[in-house]
DNA sequence: ATGAAAGCGCTAACAA
DNA sequence: TTGTTAGCGCTTTCAT
């Protein structure tokens, strides 16, 4: 186990000066023919690699071509489909991403984001926890580009990417209600996050609009893991005057709501999911594109990266309510 | 947006040395408690953090703490819960993780690897695609530790974490005959991935121990998506002596494979996925742990990069036969 | 076309 | 306890 060679190696057994061997590594002008392939021989005999830490530690406002990418969990399937477009469209721009986890603790995600700005990200793209971000100042403020994903941060003016979440429920919860229902239960993560308040509230707009009284016994939040959501259903079902009609605020709630729901329950979901179609009833869904969301966050911190000095803006990609069959069940008593 | 501080600019405030302030920022034994306090001060005042960068540089024969993470997609649910479990045990150990991915692409992995190693991060985990990881072995030998997982690295002597795959698809293809299936379907990714021909295999094998002949009319490769997988069924399914059960050779043929497989056809899935259990009949499935591979697969290199000079030593993790229904079907005749 | 000197921000090694 | 000097591997700047 040697050491990894570095240009001064390349340099004396090419015999040239360092310099010149920058030069070639670089592919900048002002080398000879004849040199250069000497040092591309020397380069490969000694299988030398720039280090791009010593690089980019002199080169002074230049780029690390490195982004931090934050989301709350990678194996949600939304966000590792999230994940994987930011992911694509910083290889294509030549740059590596440094992944980091919050698990909805803003604490974490402090430490993660410290440990990326530590290591002179170019940006950084994030789903926020909530809580202040505030924190992120500094770093802004000294060049790192931050873009905000999924959900808003308050107190921090960044390009921020979301869906509208209120208006996709609004219409999915009018859709349950032209459906001939009245009382349509509300399952949600914790309403702490900004995406869950937002659906919920678009529930509520919704309950609102058609005259409908919004009963809070059919609102159940705070549901992290599948099983949550599937006892939450249970106990929904059993309680008097149960709810014909359930909205999942996520795919996870969905899934896991699924296990206990009957067929005959009406249900619609925020958010696509494996299998959603061979479920019997096919699971009618307010649609959202992680893919967009992802490949649209990284184009704009890398405009950003690249000087885009604009002020700072909000892209609000479309819902779209895809019909299957479980959101045009009729109410039915039990 | 103004440049980012220094030690030096830290010192100046403080009046006293960079170094002094170095040994503050590393809570090195050394400073007054007086002197401390002003450094301190001094470094909240101006939002001072330490560069890891040319921290990393001059520190000579020290860690990056930085790992990279190869996967063929991320998306892939598998690989997500498999990335979620690697970036859980590197934050645990203070550590970032770079991650990229090959897309099946060899070119693709050595360009991402290159950008990692040139980063000189301490170690990798990768799920190798295809074909010789020679191209890494000047890497391993000035340093940089390597562990494969889910697959094995033909001519690339480092430590693996794998599955038994032919073992429990061996065992559920027994199963599928213990149940009287004697033409049963195997339907694969391309065959070129390591899991897969180990499939392949433990197929094959099965169906020798029970004396059955193989029909190569039964075997489809190379699906990569999932309407890939729908699309062989039905052809499976139309040709002249049709298989009475189906072997989906992961979690994405599986899916794909049953938007067209009537219930009346047996199935075993290698690899779980979101609602299997609520389809009917539910899938049986052999079962691998994503998690589990990923945290021993990272247990292992940072193992390595704390100075484990062992040999290099392959983790071969169970896989458990989990029934469910589709798997105890009986053949029936269309 | 090539090289020498200096320095990026930090820390190892050695004073004082 | 504190500071000085040198240098990590590279690139900028300025010479030749």
């Amino acid at each position: 186990m040697s050491d990894r060679p570095t240009l001064k190696d390349v340099a004396a057994r090419a015999g040239v000066s360092p310099m010149t061997v920058s030069r070639v590594v670089n592919g900048e002008p002002g080398v000879g023919p004849e040199t250069a392939a000497r040092v591309e021989r020397a380069i490969r005999d000694l299988g030398y690699q720039r280090d791009a830490v010593a690089s980019q530690l002199r080169r002074k406002g230049q780029l690390a071509h490195t982004i931090g990418l934050l989301v709350d969990n990678v194996a949600d399937p939304f966000m590792a489909a999230f994940a994987s477009a930011v992911e694509d469209v910083a290889r294509q721009r030549g740059n590596v991403v440094l992944i980091g986890t919050s698990r909805d603790d803003l604490k974490r995600e402090r430490e993660v984001i410290a440990a990326f700005t530590a290591r002179r990200v170019d940006g950084l793209i994030i789903i926020p926890v909530e809580g202040s971000h505030r924190f992120l100042q500094p770093a802004v403020s000294t060049g790192t580009h931050v873009v905000c994903a999924d959900r808003r941060a308050p107190g921090l003016d960044v390009d921020t990417v979301i869906v509208d979440n209120r208006e996709g429920v609004r219409d999915a919860v009018a859709h349950l209600i032209a459906h001939g229902h009245r009382r349509i239960a509300f399952l949600g993560d914790r309403k702490e996050i900004w995406t869950i308040a937002e659906r919920h509230a678009g529930y509520l707009e919704a309950l609102a609009a058609a005259g409908l009284p919004a009963d809070p016994a059919l609102v159940r939040n705070g549901l992290r893991h599948a099983p949550d959501a599937a006892t939450a259903v249970k106990e929904l079902l059993e309680q008097p005057d149960p709810p014909t009609a359930v909205f999942a605020g996520n795919d996870i709630v969905a899934v896991g709501a699924l296990e206990t729901l009957p067929p005959s329950v009406a249900m619609v979901a925020f958010g696509d999911f494996v299998l959603a179609t061979r479920l019997d009833p096919p699971v009618t869904i307010v649609y959202q594109d992680p893919v967009a969301i992802g490949t649209t966050a990284a184009h704009l911190l890398f405009a950003r990266i690249h000087g885009d000095l604009s002020q700072a803006r909000t892209v609000v990609l479309p819902t779209h309510l895809i019909v299957r069959g479980s959101g045009e069940l009729p109410p039915r008593s039990r």
